[in-house]
RNA sequence: CGCGGGGUGGAGCAGUCUGGAAGCUCGUCGGGCUCAUAACCCGAAGGUCGUAGGUUCAAAUCCUACUCCCGCAACCA
């Protein structure tokens, strides 16, 4: 195939703070399908990605964790690359940002946009409130009060580097505007134009002094690099760029022809990653695809329950090629997909193991039943010997021309499809062959063609038919499904044939031969069993279907807390309170806001517990409050104490209050 | 008025930008077949396209209002 130029893709590199769960492996699949599936069409492909391993919330965890934060990401990292290699992920170079030249390189980006004038030192200026320790913007102030607490604010400085964002802002909105594919989907677009670059950008913050954990600003090296002008840098950096001459493997694939990237950076990708450039004098990305979200079906009880979804662990029950046709088949061009358990057994069982696998291992046995496994074209088609199976209402005209023009025009459309980045309707395209291929052997019934020695040439091109329909699809599912890819090719002893050969119907040599052993390519497997395992390895409370479970334990465990004195008991004031009011707070989905009467004075009681009490419910309540609770904010409302509720391992609450009539104001002991 | 996404046959979704006979997968029901992983094929039932207005010869699609759901943020004293 001709060597169609460079191609060079990235995905975002990850936040090396932990495990990457099924969401964050997605996006590598999604771009190791696309990079395969490039190299396919003969370029030269260039596929990076890699971690992102400065930043406060690292230097956290790494201190709680009693570790320095580069054995921290040393862990993480290694975590990550090893997931990305389990998913069978073909990336060219696998990038960290505390590579040491990467450090280097982004010093000095960063020196020359300060000496250019980009980069200037100012003050992250804005009002302070002490006591919460936060600060806020002119708007953000309520009455120029703090929104949070009420309080007075004063003004406060801190030192910080700030990037002038405004000054490229207009050749940013002539260049999105004359470059229509520049950020997919096109409904990003819309949304950066007018939330951010219509309205003016604001400059933007690229140090910090509040932690250490980042590339120091050589220059001022109480400041570190804020991430955004360290982990976007990853891109050019590692290609080979530097501000004192890059290299001519960067000359060749920059600018990188796409960038995938989850649907909440797009922001800084197409806005804030562009003007850098910019300001470099480097030209810009030809594409940016933010791509949607895969979500976990089952969201609320997943916290609990600890069942969040890791790609190891779905490839454990259900193969990689399995996983990795399920997170691209099943996710939506822009909205978000969703992943359970389900929905992954449902796949594997009626696309892979049904349809696909059991085509495939049809074909093979037939073949080796009726011919010993050799495959014979003999040229006998439907318009001589008659189709004797069941045909369909649309059929109309030879099958035989019907499946070789499905067999022709699934190329060409997955190929549309993958230009557009429709990933999940490239594999759509490929199993609606499979599926005409289950359809071709009911019409031509290949086991009635088997019992008269006059149809044994046709019965023999209609294996060859379906052979050659099979390797087609088999080899176009390449870049999707590596492994399986193979597979097939291997049980029919196809040869790889390349894409510009997938323009004739008839390529596979007649007269070879098929395995004589077909191996199942992917087992059905039953739900129970799988939720059953599942619930083994995670025996977190089982609390799936309560309607369903009879037996439900009517006691609960709860954790342990360190034994306390009489004494400490005693610092509790706990006291009956009559609900005298009650209303939602707007703000909060939780929150209740109750007047509540205890003795003779009335304290405002914040509670979530609306899930569970309606306002009106509560009024005329006498519930247990703890009224010597240091008063707080809540939601922007003060709340002096607390009502007491039990909570199970349901999550469910009840209000706690006295088992005889008390009048409000009484003391608990 | 915090940000965002969504409401299309029982379930999950496409179609909405660029109006023009409501489609896909799963499930259900009936039938066929037996090469195959109880798989495959044919057929059927099932939808006021969230609600109400509007524009139009024509609206799931465009406009307006309303409503419900779900993420994120904030917060569950």
């Amino acid at each position: 195939m001709a060597d169609k130029g460079p191609y060079y893709i990235t995905t975002a590199i990850a936040y090396a703070s932990g495990k990457p769960h099924i969401g964050n492996t997605y996006e590598i699949i999604l771009a190791d399908a696309i990079a395969r599936r490039k190299r396919a069409e003969g370029y030269d492909v260039k596929f990076q990605t890699g971690t992102d391993e400065h930043g406060q919330k690292i230097e956290l965890k790494a201190q709680e964790r009693g570790i320095t934060p580069q054995q921290f990401v040393d862990e993480a990292a290694g975590e990550i690359h090893r997931i990305w290699d389990l998913m069978n992920t073909s990336y060219d170079r696998f990038v960290r940002t505390t590579d040491p030249a990467h450090e280097r390189k982004v010093q000095k980006i960063f020196k020359k946009l300060y000496d250019q004038g980009d980069i200037y030192k100012g003050a992250y200026e804005g009002w302070y409130c002490t006591p919460c320790e936060s600060f806020w913007t002119e708007s953000q102030l309520k009455d120029g009060k703090c929104p949070d607490c009420g309080r007075a604010v004063t003004k406060a400085k801190e030192e910080a580097y700030f990037f002038k964002m405004s000054k490229y802002a207009d050749r940013l909105i002539e260049h999105i505007n004359t470059h229509p594919e520049f950020i997919q989907p096109v409904s990003r677009k819309n949304e950066m134009m007018n939330n951010f670059l219509l309205p003016g950008l604001q400059d933007l913050c690229v140090s910090r002094t509040s932690f250490s954990w980042g590339i120091p600003v050589d220059f001022d090296p109480k400041h570190v690099v804020y991430v955004w002008l360290d982990a976007l840098t990853n891109y050019t950096t590692f290609a080979g760029y530097d501000v004192d001459g890059s290299t001519e493997e960067y000359a060749k694939y920059w600018p990188a022809d796409l960038h995938l990237i989850g649907k909440d950076i797009i922001r800084f990708h197409t806005i804030y990653w562009p003007i850098f450039l910019m300001a470099l004098g480097e030209p810009l990305p030809k594409q940016v695809f933010g791509h949607p979200w895969l979500l976990q079906g089952d969201g609320k009880m997943s916290k609990s329950k600890g069942n969040v979804l890791y790609a190891d662990e779905l490839a454990d029950f259900f193969g990689v090629d399995a996983v990795r046709y399920f997170v691209l088949h099943e996710m939506p061009f822009e909205n978000d997909g969703v992943i359970t358990w389900e929905l992954m057994v449902e796949r594997l069982n009626s696309d892979l193991a049904n349809t696909l696998g059991n085509l495939v291992n049809r074909t093979v046995s037939m073949t080796n039943k009726y011919f010993s496994g050799t495959v014979q074209a003999t040229g006998v088609t439907d318009l001589d010997v008659p189709p004797a199976g069941v045909i369909s209402e649309g059929q109309t005209g030879s099958i035989d021309e019907d499946l070789k023009k499905v067999v022709l025009e699934t190329p060409v459309r997955v190929a549309g499809k993958m230009e557009q980045l429709r990933v999940a309707d490239a594999i759509s395209e490929i199993f609606a062959l499979f599926k005409r291929c289950n359809k071709y052997i009911d019409e031509t019934a290949p086991w009635i063609l088997a019992k008269g020695d006059e149809t044994k040439d046709r019965l023999a091109q209609v294996l060859y038919n379906l052979v050659e329909a099979i390797a087609v699809g088999g080899e176009l599912l390449e870049p999707f499904m590596p492994e399986t890819s193979e597979k097939i090719l291997a049980q029919l002893n196809a040869e790889k044939r390349g894409l510009a050969q997938m323009d004739a119907f008839g390529r596979y040599p007649s007269g070879k031969k098929v395995t004589d052993k077909p191996e199942i390519l992917f087992m059905r497997q039953k739900l129970e069993d799988v939720m059953e395992e599942v619930a083994r390895r995670h025996p977190a409370p089982a609390e799936e279907a309560p309607a369903e479970k009879a037996e439900e334990k009517d006691w609960m465990d709860a954790e342990a807390k360190p034994e306390i004195s009489i004494e400490d008991f005693a610092k509790l004031q706990i006291q009956v309170g009559e609900i005298l009011k009650c209303e939602e707070v707007k703000k909060s989905k939780k929150l209740l806001c109750s007047q509540v009467r205890i003795g003779s004075q009335t304290r405002q009681i914040l509670s979530g517990i609306r899930q569970f009490y309606s306002a009106e419910e509560m009024v005329g309540k006498k519930v247990l409050v703890i009224t010597n609770l240091k008063p707080t904010k809540l939601a922007g409302l003060m709340s002096e104490g607390m009502i007491l509720a039990a909570e199970d391992d349901d999550g469910r609450l009840s209000l706690v209050t006295t088992e005889k009539e008390m009048k409000a104001g009484a003391e608990i002991h």
